[in-house]
DNA sequence: TTACTTATGGTTTATTTGACTACAAGTATA
DNA sequence: TATACTTGTAGTCAAATAAACCATAAGTAA
């Protein structure tokens, strides 16, 4: 019940008036990057004439409510984490986007680390899974627009700030990393030139872990120095290939 | 009349319900680039309790209509230009931001080319005005934040994407072209190593013109090729100083 | 012991930057 | 007419970076 104001599957005219805006939404994009494949989050939607096809998760705004909560309200109930890495995309606009009434959503997208948490915990499987990022499908409405922009959003802001870490568990390989940059950016990069670029920035520390259980070299644990970039970094990092 | 429907200052309620979205609203930075200043236009309100304060344009959104045609329809009252450079920051949520209720507002920001047109069609003098970029004053509600955002989206875009070009006449000199940059990103960059950067990329030709009636060695004129940008740049291009 | 796999560290060359210098082509002025 | 002055344009040179490689290390598996 309270999941599915979560879903867009309900009209904000079933809602009482007051409690929420009645004339936009939020949909988000929630990025994951486990076992080497980078995913999104799908829901099914649950009522009405689109039942049963996939599309981002989304939400209605509370009226006294900051959008960027509601984002945060809406990831809560649906990861269970707090304190997700969220980004607002933009605003989408065609009027016949939503086909019940004039409904303008803000797209947003997260990227969370799905070491932490179990998204079974609000759905069963047949409510929610994670696609492949390349093997996307048709979505309903204008999502496959929101799922897009955010995509390439997320490529633009990883080239210029440290923010795909947000994607990786708090110790990872640089073999992680650039696995991780290559599915974000679809492309290919060189091991080694990868390696000396990234070590050069200064923005890993070592701490002498190694990985374990790894049935061939074990490689360096790093971890993500915020502290350093933030010191280092006035002017942004660049990180093109 | 027509008119002061485009600032802010007359609420939706007073609107038909049917005509406009009631919680939800444009407002727009112009920029501009005339003889070597880097510009936005401001106006005043006209109306309420803010009477006198400067904000940035703004309107509401009809009720059938995309977000980007309220947008270009709101720049062709202002300026009387069709076909203007016309991009989305984003949306801006603060359930405080806008005092008379709760509405939200979608940033956008326009590039002109101020050869071409008389603000004053629209305005007297005191209702509308340009400023320096660098030189901003206190806006009304959170048109400061949306002002910051947009010089900020444009400063990213323009070191990502051919854009500056939208505040340049069709004709222009490279000391023109990098005098814009200087402005936009707020650097200064050596005239020789600009002047080589830039013509490596193939994106300017010449044509043979050459200024006039200037008091000194007279510059060669450019002008932008986009069909050669469209070819050459998958990877969109790089200009970072 | 050998093959295999991934990690890691270097080398080499071409390209790009950044800081400068020099000169060209005009106008202004004395 | 000569000289200074202003901006435009071209080139130099050293340092930094990037791209394409190669070599070796450190481990597992057979």
């Amino acid at each position: 019940m309270k999941k599915s104001k979560y879903l867009i599957s309900k009209s904000p005219s079933e809602l009482k008036k007051s409690e929420v805006m009645d004339s936009i939404t939020i949909d988000c994009c929630i990025f994951s990057f486990e076992k080497g494949e980078f995913k999104v989050l799908l829901v099914q939607h649950g009522e009405g004439i689109r039942k049963g096809e996939w599309g981002l998760p989304g939400g209605w705004i509370e009226y006294d409510e900051h959008i960027d909560d509601a984002a945060n309200r809406l990831l809560e109930n649906l990861t269970g984490l707090k304190d997700i890495y969220l980004e607002q995309v933009k605003a989408f606009g065609d009027p016949n986007r939503f086909p019940l009434g004039r409904v303008i959503t803000i797209g947003y997208y997260a990227l969370i680390n799905s070491e932490n948490f179990d998204i079974k915990a609000g759905f069963t499987a047949s409510e929610a899974k994670w696609v492949k990022v390349n093997e996307m499908q048709n979505l309903i409405y204008d999502h496959n627009e929101i799922f897009e922009a955010s995509l390439k959003h997320l490529q633009e802001k990883v080239k210029r700030a440290p923010t795909g870490f947000n994607l990786l568990p708090d110790k990872f390989t640089l073999l992680q990393l650039m696995e991780l940059y290559q599915q974000i950016l679809d492309i290919e990069v060189d091991k080694s030139n990868f390696r000396r670029k990234f070590l050069k920035m200064k923005l890993l520390k070592e701490n002498g872990d190694k990985q374990e259980g790894v049935s061939h070299r074990a490689a360096k644990l790093y971890s993500f120095d915020e502290s350093t970039y933030h010191q280092l970094t006035k002017k942004g990092f660049n990180f093109e290939f």
